[in-house]
DNA sequence: CTGAAAGCGCTTACAG
DNA sequence: CTGAAAGCGCTTACAG
C-alpha cells in the first residue's frame, strides 16, 4: 500500500541508508545517485513516515501547546503567530486543553512521557505554573506566553504592563484629564498589579475598584461609583471587557463618552472597534508574543539555550473616539 | 534514561509481550501477574512511547485539524468543541493553518502521506476543496466543518442556514417590520444563498445588497440605502460584523434601533452582547458543530462508516436590544 | 496464560 | 561514496 523507504531504494537500485542519506543530509553522496534518487523519490510521491522518522531520530518535530481555553478572545491571536512560526519551521502543532479536571491534566503529562512531542509552548497554566516547573527541570524545554506576570522559573514572554498603564495615564492626562477610576482585574495576577503601579505613578488616584476581567466587573464599578457620588472625568479598565461594560454603564447613567468621561481599555480585542464609541485601549501584542515564544522554543529545540529571563514585548496605544488625541 | 516496556519487563519479570497485554488487552493476562506488572509500571512511571506504538499499530491516535485561520471571531468555538472531543478520546490534536500559499498546501499534503494523523477535520478549505476530496477518496478519514454550505463529497457538519434566515423574518414579520434590507455575504457561498432564500420566503423584499462579511459592508450598505432614500424598517445582516457596521451607520445617521430600524445579525459572536444596542442575532452553533465533527471522525476511525449526508445543527435565534420581543 | 521473534519504517555508527 | 546491520520502542501472529 503505503511507499516506503525500502521501495525507493529498490526502484532506484540503492539501499535505504542511501535514500536517507538523500533525504537528509544531501551531502557524502554521488550527485547521479542522489538525482537517480531524487527522480524516484518523485515518481513514486514517497513522503518518510513522520512516526518511524521521529522514533529513529528520538524526536518528533513536533511542538505541544497547552491553553486552558481556546474560546478567549485573544487565544486565536496567540495561536495564529505559534502556528504560523512552527509550521514554517517544518514542525507539527498538536494543541492540548486540560479542561477536564485533574484526570486531564494526569493524562497531559502522560503525553509528555510518551515524547509525542519536543517542547512545550504554555498559555495561562493558573493551577499547573508548579508541574510546569516540575516538568522544565526534568529536562522538557518549556515557554510560557504570560500575559498575567507569573514570572515563571522557565523561559516566557511577556509585554509592558506596567509601561501601558502608564502609557494609559499619559494619554488621558496629556487630555487634561485628572480624576481617574480604575477598575482592574483580581489583583492576585502580576499584570493587575503592573498595569495598576504604571498607571497611578503617572495619574494618582482614590478610585480603584478590583472585580473580574468581565464586562459586568466594569459596568458594576461604574454605576457604584456614580451612586457614591465619587466624582471621575475618565476610566481605565484593565481590560476591553470591562471598558465595554463601563462605556454601558455611562451611557445608561446619561454621561457622553468622552465629553464627560473618558475611557480606556487594555487589550485590543477585535470588538474594541464595535463598542459605542470605538475603544481607545492599550494594545498588548498577543500574536507577537506567539510567534516569539514559538521561536524561543524553537530555538531551544535547535540546540541554542533559551534565555531564563522574560521576552518583554511592548504594548501599544491604540486611540479612537472613546478617549481621542487631545 | 527514559523507561521502556523493556525495563518494565525486565523489572516485573516478564516479556514485553505481556506487559504489551497488560497494557492493551487486558485479557488473556493471570491477574496475579497483570497485578505485578501494573505496580512496576507506576512505581516506574512508565508511559509507553506514542511515536512507537504509532509506528508498530500503523495508527498514530491523532486527529489532523486545518483551518484556514485561527483569529476568525467564532474559530475558537468550533476548536474548543473538537479539542474537548478529541481528547475525550484520547487523542491527540495536530493543528494545520496552510496560510503560506500553494507550498504550505503542499507541506500539509505530505504531513498526509506521512501518516502524522489517522483522520481529517476541516474547516473553510476555500481553494482546497478539490484536494481534500482527493485525500478522501484515497482513504482519508475526512469531516468538514461547513459554515458556508459548500457540500462537499465528502461528510459534513452543517447548520440550518435556511431556517435561520427564516427566523429572523418571522422574528421581525412578529414585531410588526414589513420592509427589510438585506445586506448578504458573497453570493456564491451556499450558505449567503440559504439565508437568503429562507428570510424572503417569509418576508419578500427587493431591497438586497450584496457585500462581504464584514463591518464596512454592513456600514456603506446602509449608508447607500439611506442616501438613495429607499425606505427600510428593519435590517437583516448575513452576519455580526455586517450588523455591527449597520448599527453604527443607523445611529451617524440620527436612527434609533430598534424603534426606527431593527436589526437582525448571524452568528452570535462574543462581540454581539457589546454592540449598541445588544444584537438579536441568528446562533450558529459553532462549538456543537465542531464537536459533533469530531465525534462523526472518531466513530469513523473506530471503525462506524462515517454517514455521507451532511449532519445538520439546528441554528437559535437569540433576541436581544436590536430586535427585541414584539 | 506466556514468550521468542518478526516486523512497523526509519536513522546511524561502522566498515569498506 | 556506499551498504549491511543494529537499533529506536512498541505490537502481534505464532507456537507452546
Amino acid at each position: 500500500m503505503r511507499v516506503t523507504i525500502a521501495d525507493v531504494a529498490r526502484e532506484a537500485g540503492v539501499s535505504k541508508t542511501t535514500v536517507s542519506r538523500v533525504l537528509n543530509t544531501g551531502a557524502e553522496v554521488d550527485s547521479a545517485t542522489a538525482a537517480r534518487v531524487r527522480e524516484v523519490i518523485g515518481r513514486l510521491a514517497y513522503v518518510p513516515s513522520s512516526g518511524a522518522v521521529g522514533l529513529a531520530r528520538g524526536a518528533s518535530r513536533t511542538v505541544g501547546m497547552l491553553t486552558p481555553s481556546l474560546t478567549w478572545p485573544w487565544m486565536g491571536e496567540v495561536l495564529q503567530g505559534v502556528a504560523d512560526t512552527v509550521e514554517a519551521a517544518g514542525y507539527g502543532l498538536l494543541l492540548y486543553t486540560c479542561r477536564r479536571g485533574p484526570g486531564s491534566v494526569r493524562h497531559f503529562i502522560g503525553q509528555v512521557s510518551a515524547r509525542a512531542f519536543d517542547g512545550l509552548l504554555v498559555v495561562e497554566p493558573e493551577n499547573t505554573l508548579d508541574t510546569l516547573t516540575d516538568l522544565y527541570r526534568r529536562g522538557l524545554p518549556v515557554v510560557l506566553v504570560d500575559d498575567r506576570g507569573h514570572r515563571p522559573a522557565f523561559p516566557s514572554v511577556a509585554t509592558t504592563n506596567r509601561a501601558g498603564g502608564a502609557s494609559a495615564a499619559d494619554h488621558l492626562l496629556a487630555s487634561g484629564r485628572s480624576r481617574p477610576l480604575v477598575v482592574t482585574g483580581r489583583r492576585d495576577f502580576g499584570c493587575v498589579r503592573e498595569r495598576l503601579a504604571g498607571f497611578v505613578d503617572v495619574l494618582p488616584t482614590g478610585l480603584v475598584v478590583e472585580g473580574e476581567f468581565t464586562e459586568a466587573t466594569g459596568r458594576e464599578a461604574v454605576e457604584r461609583t456614580l451612586a457614591a457620588r465619587r466624582l471621575f472625568d475618565c476610566v481605565f479598565a484593565h481590560n476591553d471587557l470591562i471598558a465595554a461594560g463601563a462605556l454601558r454603564a455611562l451611557r445608561e447613567a446619561g454621561l457622553h463618552v468622552p465629553d464627560d468621561v473618558a475611557v480606556v481599555g487594555f487589550d485590543d480585542l477585535p470588538m474594541a472597534r464595535h463598542t459605542e464609541p470605538p475603544l481607545t485601549t492599550v494594545r498588548q501584542p498577543m500574536r507577537e508574543m506567539g510567534s516569539a515564544a514559538a521561536r524561543m522554543l524553537l530555538a531551544g529545540l535547535g540546540g541554542d539555550p533559551i534565555p531564563d529571563e522574560p521576552l518583554v514585548l511592548p504594548t501599544e496605544l491604540i486611540v479612537r473616539g472613546s478617549a481621542p488625541a487631545p
